[in-house]
DNA sequence: GTGGTCTAGACCACT
DNA sequence: GTGGTCTAGACCACG
């Protein structure tokens, strides 16, 4: 048996994955606003140039996009959050999928399971 | 939109989920003597003082129990061990389910991606 | 007549574009070890997070890679590197003929500046 | 491996270079009047102090001269226009023949890059 | 020793 | 006010 302990993962990646989500959610709409890059930083507690490191990222990776004196906004491009939204939607399926089969459950105890919790 | 950093878990509960998993996958079986607490924390580079609460916990919720100047051993209790499989599967498919419906996507589409990478 | 007054490009900016030019010459070669990151930063005489921030860029897009604590070395990927090369003598000479272009000069005029100076 | 950063040049510099090729291009002929110092300044957002040290390097080379009184024109002296033309083309060329050079591209591949983008 | 992360605080350009 | 950049200095994990 081993096991492995984990440490936090990075507090930019942690604001990373949750402005992500909040974007493949429709949380934050195409072409929103985000709050400007300190307001985010008062908010959540982070250092602002932590959360600049975040912003940068997701605007790499296409999700945000910069207008310069003006702010951050959630990119227009409804595909590219679409295809976002699938990888996310994959990964976590796959992840879960892989969990349950650790304790021995296939793709049919699965069905049951999804299925018994579904009227909470 | 909020967001929250998250600390790592102490690494107490960590131990106590993994070795949990262990057990209720049968990686453990049922009436298995564990390795000593120091070799379990030289092993896996944790602290003895850590790896002793941790197992403590387990010996608290039931999953092994102590025979003095013996050892420690997973709990012969199938049952036991059969709840607590169960719940855990519940656990992970509430979490599944709520994560999908985060980002907009109903049982029908969960179908969908569990079964797409069902032959990976 | 419109002129524009440009301000020095970020420095990391600059560093980013050197250590490419370096690699893609050869003067760096495929899997070399580069001096650390706070090596780096004392010869250039510039923080080393400025530094840590022109090779986060050189890797993100694939140039360098990190083996952790261990250092950060060129890719190995000669296609990738000759990739670069190619891009990178694209952009000049689009860019120089550009630039003769605005003073009247077209292809057969570069022809003679390009053989008139060749045996410097 | 040795990187220079290099701090933006002189803005009185930039608009000699700048102001030499709207002459050397044509876009400013021999003869014409340019506009005055102060409006000069003020279209491109500088000092006129500025502006004035850049007029004064220009006219002391010979591209452009005085008329007190009556404004700054540019030089009918149309061979001294040709002559630095041909300079600043020589110059354009050569460093750009340096350029490739310095990743690998002798006169052969440089051949190929002009060419190759020749109909955009 | 290596790289990675975070914070605090400053300055800049743009509008 | 906005984002962008830079510096100084600290702490961490890994080995």
């Amino acid at each position: 048996m081993t096991l492995s302990v984990e440490n936090a993962a990075p507090i930019y990646i942690q604001l990373v994955q949750q402005i992500k989500e909040a974007i493949i959610s429709g949380d934050l709409q195409p072409g929103e606003r985000l709050p400007s890059v300190r307001d985010l930083a008062l908010q959540n507690k982070v250092n602002p140039n932590t959360m600049q490191k975040a912003l940068l990222e997701l605007e790499t990776t296409g999700l945000i996009y910069t207008e310069r004196t003006n702010g951050k906004f959630v990119t227009t491009d409804k595909v590219r959050i679409e295809q976002e939204r699938a990888a996310f939607a994959a990964a976590v399926s796959a992840q879960y999928r892989a969990q349950m089969a650790r304790i021995g459950f296939g793709p049919a105890d699965i069905l049951t399971y999804l299925t018994k919790g579904e009227n909470k």
